[in-house]
DNA sequence: CTTGCTTCCGTACTTGAGTACGGAAGTAAG
DNA sequence: CTTACTTCCGTACTCAAGTACGGAAGCAAG
């Protein structure tokens, strides 16, 4: 019937029961139901939110703002939804900039192993102000 | 004669006077030389260098593999060097990915403020194993 | 019922990056 | 020289994310 114990949530999420219990504590995360007995009992949407909170922070979205945009879902807050997708895009654009600002860093230090390390970002800004 | 002190490369560089310590200590950076007293004498080089690890630390990229890699410039060591390079190079490379996979997941859930976080993911796996 | 696993919960430790504190000593201006 | 700022150093705290520990209780098999 779909239903998955907190161990085989974090199994098939490749995550360890702690960080489901963590995360069930931050809010980005619910049981779908409780035992009489207290255990959480998951359903496949737990699992999708589950790989989709783990892929974002991969990306290095910390897990404030996505428990945020967890608990607009989970309200079926439309406008706190949008608004936390809109920053959500924001962060990950600036991320992809930075990184591909590195790469292009990265790239002019492939063939020479010297230090030449500032030759792209050289402002070249006065010292001894 | 293009000398920084601790706190002009800092402020050059928009971190505060005590990251760079920590990353003199980390050996991330290091002083062209030192005063008599001990006070610490930096140069562009060391401006540059940096600049490209905060990028770089931007981007997701952790001290401890930046620091590797400010050694292995600062020893001009070719090999390690070039190892350190490629290993950047991957790891931001996976980082880019990730953040391709999140781009995706956050389109697909733009228009409809639904709890339907998972829709690109579904590898249905055979729950209740 | 007993043995043995899983879950629950709270608490506490760990690691990575950074900030803050406190004192000693250098430096710079009047 | 005195006053005020900067630097140095060590130590200690903060914050985020996760891991580890320890005990109580659920569950499952003999």
């Amino acid at each position: 019937m779909d239903t998955y114990t907190a161990s085989r949530l974090a199994a098939d999420a490749g995550v360890s029961v702690h960080v489901v219990r963590d995360y069930v504590l931050r809010g980005l995360l619910q049981p779908a139901r409780r035992t009489e007995s207290g255990y959480g009992v998951f359903d496949v949407a737990a699992l999708q939110r589950l790989r989709f909170v783990r892929t974002a922070f991969e990306a290095g979205i910390g897990l404030d703002a996505l428990a945020q945009l967890c608990l607009a879902l989970d309200t079926r807050d439309a406008a706190s939804t949008a608004e936390c997708l809109a920053e959500l895009r924001r962060k990950v654009a600036s991320r992809r900039d930075s990184l591909a600002a590195v790469e292009a860093q990265l790239a002019t230090m492939m063939p020479c192993p010297l230090a030449q390390v500032g030759k792209l970002a050289g402002e070249n800004d006065h010292a001894r102000r």
